[in-house]
DNA sequence: TAGGTGATCTTG
DNA sequence: AAGATCACCTAT
């Protein structure tokens, strides 16, 4: 049955250092009210960004544009973009408001309306990589562009939950899909549950 | 392994 | 106004 659920406060999103929050942020949880259906869904898999130094980040060495203005947003801000015309990516704003540090999501374990996750994927059945990948983890949860800036410490649509689950081991790789990066392709930014099934690379 | 897809940003 | 780029996914 469902381990007792408390929704997180402010303060865990607004922690300076986004590469140890990218790890605490791994077995919360992440609800969604999203047309009328209700899911859960454990964070397994994240990778952190970073405003100030990370040439991997959007908003790299303060650049402000329309769409990364989402970034500089308070902690607990949920940023979602479009990438290449077809993925909605969806991160979380951390840090305070005025630094641009985001959590990206990479994937999920689902843990309540599986079968509304898998419809909303086109699939019968949960097989392997199903919800492993930030696009996939978007298209489960119903999470779309139009949910770009929500605070997701309010929202009643989308928010997350600590189920106090022990998440166990954490491993630190290197973050996907960022070559352009250059020395910054290197550094140990992608995190996910040691052992667990949904994730969308290992090593 | 290659191509789809379109918003976003930069360049001319 | 046009072109390049892109924190990915699916199917050959």
């Amino acid at each position: 049955m469902n381990v007792a659920k408390k929704r997180v406060d402010r303060s865990i999103f607004s922690n300076p250092n986004v590469v140890e929050l990218a790890q605490d942020l791994l077995g919360k949880v992440i609800c969604t009210n999203i047309d009328g259906i209700y899911c859960e869904a454990k964070i397994t898999e994240t990778e952190a960004y970073s405003g100030k130094n990370d040439k991997a980040c959007h908003a790299y060495g303060g650049k402000f544009t329309k769409r990364t203005a989402t970034m500089y947003e308070a902690g607990g801000t949920a940023y979602i973009y479009l990438c290449y015309g077809i993925h909605h990516l969806f991160n979380i704003v951390t840090n305070v408001k005025g630094k641009a540090d985001a959590v990206l999501i990479r994937s999920v374990e689902p843990l309540v309306g599986i079968d509304k996750m898998l419809e909303r994927r086109n699939m019968k059945s949960d097989i392997p990589k199903t919800f492993a990948g930030p696009g996939k983890i978007s298209q489960a949860l119903g999470i779309d562009k139009s949910f770009n800036g929500v605070d997701l410490v309010n929202s009643q649509l989308i928010y997350l939950a600590d189920k106090e689950i022990d998440k166990g081991e954490v491993i630190k790789t290197t973050r996907i899909g960022i070559d352009y990066a250059e020395e910054d392709a290197f550094l140990p930014w992608r995190f996910y549950i040691s052992g667990n099934k949904y994730v969308s690379k290992y090593i």
